[in-house]
DNA sequence: CTTGTGATCGAAATCGTTTTCGATTGTGAA
DNA sequence: TTCACAATCGAAAACGATTTCGATCACAAG
């Protein structure tokens, strides 16, 4: 039962360890015959190749590591199990990481897995990540990488994405077709992309209907918490009245804020819409519910498998492998809260 | 830069790849002058030694592999956290798979993790699990297992538990204190203890408070979700208003059901009571905030890890392992639900 | 001068698989 | 009968690190 090897195939049977290994992977130069007798008794004893020792051989050790910035995050693990479920399919097995939305710890974790000699690196790059030498290190060692969801214009990679410029737009103009006309923003920290992208979507939709865009309306939040949007929805009710929806970057701002209007007895929509952004299981089932932005987090971690896999063969071919940007399809969830 | 061998440090600095390796591993027969040189220069280029080929001679991957039901799941989520943080301390990757609460899928995920031949294998076994033959295997081949939150009475090895039954107890007797006293309760599967438990210290809580328990009061929630929870809480206005209380097996189904009551206008704690357990970040932040049992999920994973690598230490020395069974504290968070 | 001892170093086997390159048969054609 | 050519198989060299077991040398003791 404990782990056997090719060795013993071959002695039980009278062969050896050469024509054992051939059969298994049918070679054409080992006899039909013993083929079958061969696969018969590994079948049997239930055997599979210690996958260390192949590794030595192939240089493919069948694991891929994945970084992402937090576990405890409804997005990121839906991620996480689009991956995992498309790894499973091709017999990859996956090393997860997190960065903690540490720049320093993201360094690390790179090195962790180059020296793990993974076959590939899925990542979504830490909101504090302000140089990306560590990444183009992964293409220098000719892995395939590929980033989600947070991405970097500057280093050369496949990556799937959600276009968050229209999708932010997209939410903000159904505020204002709803009626609003005075609504503030609760951005995100000023470096991802994401932030600002979603920002500009709501500086767009503003444009687009001729309503005023205020700096004054734009909160920033440092970190994407529900006490950021719990203490900026009490300073809105505060210092400008006037507000009367709020799109903020993320849903855990909007939950923040929502909490705090619904202390206050502020009702929801009626004076003052909340809009969230990514769908997070949690928005349905607060009160009132949380309008969002779906990201499909499960469909963008299989897809970014499928390119690393897509990367992998081009390499092991050794052709050019051309990058690769998937935008990934988001969706309006209208729910109680706009 | 792309990874180099003892051999290449050996001939850049005219030795045999025997010394090298032993300079970097403190062996006495290797003079002091020499193992400077050599941690010299191989700190100079990086160098770490290939997990894989290592691998073949101390039959150590310094890679763990962790089974859970669920990959979208605070709870879990958290344990994951706490054993990752302390697997990294130690040196140690890990690898994720999730069972999806299927005993088959459960059986196959141990499979590939004894063929990867991990270390050692921590996992919280599926709702649906009912024999232990696969999880029996593991510690026949000799390789730490720790259960962590499920566990199985039937096999032998090291648990981290909580312990639901006293945890449950306190959760109701507080109801109790605060004046309820027509407690109903959402229990979960047949199967697990933890269901069980938790059910029993319900039972306990009413007994020595001589209140009466009415088998109608408990309801089945078959898949732990926030659906049953709002399907029971509508069940319960309508066909049992007298009941002032819900104690829910989690704090999905306790939100489901806050949700159908804030929906009705149902004035929670007022007209009823809702309690949850295992405190969710997301039962903090719903309105009313949800009062519920603390379950330490990343005190719980840093333990799990702690227990698999002391069985390791004795594994090695060729020593007896006894298993362990450790309980965590858990704690109530009196919130605005009660 | 021999012998023994300690201090350094390396050759070589090993882990288990993969793959190249021969070696060995048997068959049919010349 | 001889030669060419498939068809089958196996020996052996990798992959990179570890570890056993000697080998070498210097130097002190006898």
């Amino acid at each position: 039962m404990s782990n056997l090897t090719l060795k013993d195939i071959a002695t039980a049977l009278g062969l050896s360890i050469t024509t054992v290994s051939k059969a298994l992977k049918d070679y054409p130069d080992v006899s039909a015959k013993t083929k079958e007798k061969v696969k018969a008794y590994a079948q049997e004893v239930n055997f599979t190749p210690n996958a260390y020792a192949a590794y030595l051989r192939t240089q493919e050790s069948k694991i891929i590591g994945v970084i992402i910035p937090r576990l405890n995050h409804y997005f990121f693990s839906s991620v996480l199990k689009g991956i995992m479920k498309a790894a499973e399919e091709e017999g990859y097995m996956v090393i997860i990481l997190s960065s903690e939305e540490s720049y320093e710890l993201e360094k690390k974790q790179v090195n962790r897995l180059l020296k793990q000699n993974v076959d590939g690196i899925l990542m979504s790059i830490a909101d504090s990540t302000h140089d990306t030498e560590h990444i183009d290190n992964i293409s220098k060692q000719n892995i395939p990488l590929v980033l989600f969801d947070k991405y970097s214009k500057l280093s050369e990679c496949s990556s799937v994405i959600i276009n968050d410029q229209n999708a932010a737009f997209t939410a903000v103009e159904h505020l204002i077709k709803s009626g609003r006309k005075n609504i503030a923003h609760l951005r995100g920290p000023l470096l991802p992309q994401n932030s600002i992208d979603r920002f500009l979507g709501y500086r767009k939709a503003l444009e687009k209907h001729q309503l005023p865009y205020k700096k004054e309306w734009v909160f920033t939040c440092q970190v994407i918490t529900s006490d950021e949007g719990y203490t900026y929805a009490k300073k809105i009710i505060d210092k400008y009245p006037e507000i009367d929806a709020i799109f903020a970057v993320a849903d855990m701002p909007a939950i923040g804020a929502i909490k705090y209007f619904n202390e206050q007895n502020i009702s929801i929509p009626e004076q003052i819409a909340v809009m969230g952004f990514s769908n997070w299981k949690i928005s349905g089932l607060i009160t009132p519910a949380l309008s969002t932005v779906n990201q499909p987090g499960e469909t963008m971690g299989k897809k970014a498998f499928e390119l690393f896999f897509e990367e992998l063969q081009l390499i092991k071919k050794g052709k050019e492998v051309k990058h690769q940007i998937v935008e990934v399809e988001t969706t309006l969830v209208v729910r109680d809260s706009t």
